[in-house]
DNA sequence: CCACTTGTCTACCGGCTGGTAGATAGTGCA
DNA sequence: TGCACTATCTACCAGCCGGTAGACAAGTGG
């Protein structure tokens, strides 16, 4: 095949190899499938990557940067105080609904252990340290219900992951109509739940 | 090996399987490492299940099953109207105390996609059905904001889901205490989460 | 124009995986 | 006792999967 090049064939590698280690897991995505898909042989993607961790990791480490940078993006967007939470999310869900995979190799992710969601999650310390600080302040100003921030965070984080991931629990609950619609009915839904965790008004 | 008798094998089989396809999911575990960890060889797992796929749709009855039973006790043994969410939710949590891998099989379970998570959540459409009865009806009754009742189930059931699976995430986000603690820390999160959700003096 | 590097390929391999064939040994029953 | 049935095993196998070895073409610099 005619020579595209280093860095852009790895990028492109990269990519479709979230895709399918989020579609068939790490065990059942094979490097034979991840090359022919970029329209290269398996023995090309092993001249990038030595093995198959190796670009699993490249993958952990990509995706870890494109969240991070996507977040930062939707905070430097949305000065004000209040929404700032919505945005985050909602970057989130943009993120999902332009790559559908994307959220099903982050659980794959963690899945995988720790020292695999490490190499994912290290991207997005600081935003995870500015997302503490955020709820830390809300709940010393009453804006927010007094909890442990950590442990909220952990929760909300898991609602929006699992509401982005469960797409057949939705098809057996709901029903499954068009996909876009799905996700913009879940991301409301998702949105609603956290302004409900948040508010301090709720009956303890 | 000393014949162990029929039934009892298929039982300990399948509650293997629910195991290592909840820890390496579908693909990465092994007919071999399931046969083996209940001691016999995997011509005899073979022997009860005449192929991969039917030991995990029989993993997949058992495992809704299962569930389905322990939320009916839970429902049966707190007939007050208020505490319901919680006796079900605390009921998934205390299976999943004893037994770790149960819900990371269930998502598992929606990974393989519709139909395999359908073969699972057949066994609770009962229970479906009655939650969303429970929900509407609150509704009705002002009891619990109103909203569509599907969703909002689909939305709690993910949070619950998620909570109980991420454990990699809740690792890297608040560090790693002992499991027992943490499950505990996470139920009671999640219970105020759900509180806070069906609130209907929430802001919106 | 030649040496060297980079990117891609063909050819191959050892091991594992799901699955088949068939032998063997206890068990229940007539 | 003998016969059929149940449960378990040994022996294989075809295919796939991750990975190695090395040929070869296309630039690139001196």
């Amino acid at each position: 095949m005619p020579r595209t090049g280093g860095e852009g064939r790895k990028t492109t590698l990269v990519e479709e190899a979230i895709r399918q280690f989020g579609r068939e897991g790490y065990s059942g995505a094979t490097l034979d499938s991840i090359a022919q898909a970029v329209g290269v042989r398996k023995q090309t993607l092993l001249y990038y990557f030595p093995n198959k961790d190796a670009l699993l990791e490249a993958c952990l480490a990509a995706a870890g940067q494109r969240v991070a940078a996507e977040m930062e993006t939707a905070l430097e967007a949305s000065p004000d105080p209040e929404p700032r939470a919505e945005a985050v999310i909602h970057a989130v869900y943009e993120l999902a609904a332009e790559w559908p995979e994307f959220p099903m190799f982050i659980r794959e992710a963690g899945r995988l252990g720790p020292n695999a969601f490490d190499r994912f999650g290290s991207a997005l310390e600081p935003l995870r340290v500015r997302a503490i600080g955020f709820l830390s302040a809300g709940m010393a100003a009453g804006e927010i219900r007094k909890q442990d921030p950590a442990m909220l965070l952990f929760t909300l984080y898991t609602a929006v992951i699992g509401s982005l991931t469960e797409a057949s629990v939705l098809a057996s609950f709901v029903g499954a109509d068009d996909a876009r619609t799905s996700l913009k009915r879940r991301e409301a839904e998702v949105i609603e739940l956290v302004r409900a965790a948040l508010a301090p008004t709720s009956a303890g």
